[in-house]
DNA sequence: CGGTTTTGACCGGCGC
DNA sequence: GCGCCGGTCAAAACCG
């Protein structure tokens, strides 16, 4: 049964004066009016009154449509279309009207005759009217399906709405967090410069030395960290008067427009971002000595990497300044000197040199951390040599459960730790090497090759027997990859071409793993990525050891400023690493 | 010409 | 106290 659906089209006060016009035979169109029965809308701008079924008309196929004195028909399209018996009537009295309003619709945002339409068709499902016509039925449906589509794109829009919002609301709490976090941080700052530092006089004073950083001019007080290593590593006092004269000869070299040299001659100048004042930090040596102590110490601490390549300097993405050479003794190789030249004042510094057993491998040092914005190719070696020196820091308290906590976080990251890289405590400075040349099986052999002093301890540290596993696992690894990337060392035949080797160099180990090496090392970030425990193992480490150097580092917090931030570099190194 | 490298000198720590 | 050694400085040389 066909049926159509009359429409009223009227004013609110009147309806329209429109010619009235009908397919079949005018008919007396009621005066607008709007009953309980009645529904009133928009068509085209114009309210429209349902009124059904008084207007109704019987239209073959098509769908009559009387609007006001005007009659319409609704296509196949649904389109509004006037009866045909009079087209210039039409053109003449509606469509311009039409056209103007449609226009008008169009104007408004989101809404379009498509509106207007669907609005149609849903007052024709509303009304109850059916269509029990096949091709009507079949738009019917291909319209109910768009606007079932268009309900579903709407509720997805709702839920990326809330989502969003949702995000909004956890950036602002980490924002907050971030903020309390650090006025906690320099609420502490501020009450441990009042107190008096008793606890480490009286260590000063039972070890019967005043550590001083003579050279700096600052007095370098023993902490947990000094005393857990040999004392090679601590200086003896000097007189006050050393202090002074090393004080003046930073002034005399500012003066001379040094920077750099100021900067040298002041660890402190370190904590210059965080808004200390370097005079103060020199003329108040017991109050600020932890964070100097402690920065003093991170700049102490070390990151040793070995790797094979013939260039001359790996390539790490950052900018290097060479300040001096010299011939160490046990190695015909020159060693040479580079300050990090990427802002004026970067403690960073590192040291190459070429393995007197092996020239073919580059030992490069890296010592210090980065006070300022590094480039994506050298965040991951920065973070990592950051992570290992305060890894090393943290792990290196005088309680055994530095060690615990390094091993945890070491097992954490690589579950399979072996001897790729380690920790040794006992040379001068602690520090951390790793091998990326896969030649020794013996981690201590060339840890005393390369540090003479025989290791009190070696802490086995990271690593697999596989270095496609370290590769990826740690920040370490991923740092590693990557500088083997940038230096075109072994990781892939492609980057750099084996023919910067010397045709007599014996082809390394690791060389003759390359095809397998940069799959191996997709597969094992696939793996290990794809593996939902990893974070929280790590994640549940780094707690750890932030845990355990809150404890440690009771009244302390330069220490936990440090073990915060490098948690934040290995998070950024996670975070790109969990990227790849 | 400005930045970088070279290289001899210098400094401080440490062992004897 | 002296010498050795690692590390740094700074003037000169070099380079783009």
């Amino acid at each position: 049964m066909d049926k159509g659906f009359g429409l009223t089209l009227g004013t609110s006060s009147s309806s329209l004066s429109l010619p009235f016009f009908s397919s079949k035979q005018p008919q007396p169109q009621p005066p607008l009016k709007t009953s309980s029965k009645d529904t009133m809308f928009s068509v085209l701008g114009f309210p429209v009154n349902l009124s059904q079924p008084t207007n109704m008309e019987e239209e073959g196929e098509q769908n009559r449509i009387v609007v006001g004195e005007v009659d319409f028909f609704s296509d196949k399209n649904k389109s509004l279309v006037p009866v045909e018996h009079d087209h210039d009537h039409i053109h003449q009295h509606v469509k311009p009207n039409i056209k103007k309003e449609m226009v008008s619709v169009d104007e408004k945002p989101h809404t379009s005759n498509l509106h207007v339409y669907t609005g149609l068709q849903l007052l024709t499902a509303n009304t109850g009217i059916d269509k029990d016509d096949g091709v009507s039925s079949e738009i019917e449906d291909k319209r109910a399906a768009r606007n079932i589509e268009l309900a579903q794109l709407q509720v997805e829009l709702q839920h990326m709405n809330s989502e969003n919002q949702k995000l909004k609301e956890m950036l602002n709490h980490v924002s907050f967090n971030y903020k309390a976090l650090q006025m906690h941080l320099v609420t502490l700052m501020q009450q441990q410069q009042q107190e008096p530092r008793s606890e480490n006089t009286e260590n000063n004073v039972v070890q019967g030395k005043a550590h001083e950083e003579k050279k700096h001019g600052v007095v370098e007080v023993d902490d947990q960290v000094s005393n857990s290593y040999s004392d090679e590593r601590t200086r003896c006092s000097t007189p006050q008067k050393d202090k002074i004269e090393a004080t003046t000869r930073d002034y005399v070299r500012n003066a001379n427009g040094k920077n750099e040299l100021a900067r040298e001659e002041s660890p402190n100048s370190e904590s210059q971002g965080w808004g200390l004042n370097n005079k103060v930090q020199k003329m108040s040596p017991p109050s600020v000595m932890d964070q100097s102590n402690t920065e003093a110490t991170m700049r102490k601490a070390r990151v040793s990497v070995r790797a094979r390549s013939e260039a001359p300097m790996i390539t790490d993405g950052c900018q290097w300044r060479k300040y001096g050479q010299k011939i160490a003794k046990g190695n015909p190789c020159p060693r040479g000197y580079f300050k990090c030249t990427m802002i004026v004042g970067c403690p960073v510094r590192k040291q190459v040199q070429r393995c007197a057993e092996d020239r073919t491998i580059l030992i490069t040092t890296y010592e210090g951390t980065h006070n300022h914005p590094l480039p994506p190719a050298a965040m991951a070696m920065a973070s990592t040599t950051s992570a290992a020196a305060s890894m090393l820091l943290s792990g290196s308290m005088t309680s055994s459960d530095g060690i615990l906590r390094q091993n945890l976080l070491s097992r954490a990251i690589i579950p399979c730790s072996s001897n790729m890289a380690t920790l040794s405590a006992s040379t001068p400075f602690p520090t951390v090497t790793l091998d990326l040349t896969n030649n020794n099986t013996d981690p201590l052999q060339f840890q005393r090759a390369v540090h003479n002093p025989a290791p009190l301890s070696q802490v086995p540290f990271l690593v697999g027997q596989h270095p496609q596993n370290l590769g990826v696992a740690t920040p370490f690894a991923q740092a590693l990859y990557n500088q083997s990337k940038f230096s075109g060392l072994q990781f892939s035949q492609d980057e750099v071409g084996s023919s910067q080797l010397p045709p007599q160099a014996p082809r390394p180990c690791l060389q003759q793993q390359q095809p397998s090496l940069a799959d191996t090392v997709s597969a094992a970030t696939a793996v290990i990525t794809a593996d939902p425990n990893f974070t929280a193992v790590l994640a549940a480490a780094i707690s750890s050891i932030m845990g355990g150097a809150h404890a440690n580092n009771n009244g302390h917090n330069s220490n936990e400023d440090n073990n915060n931030s490098n948690i934040n570099n290995r998070t950024s190194t996670l975070s790109s690493f969990s990227g790849n």
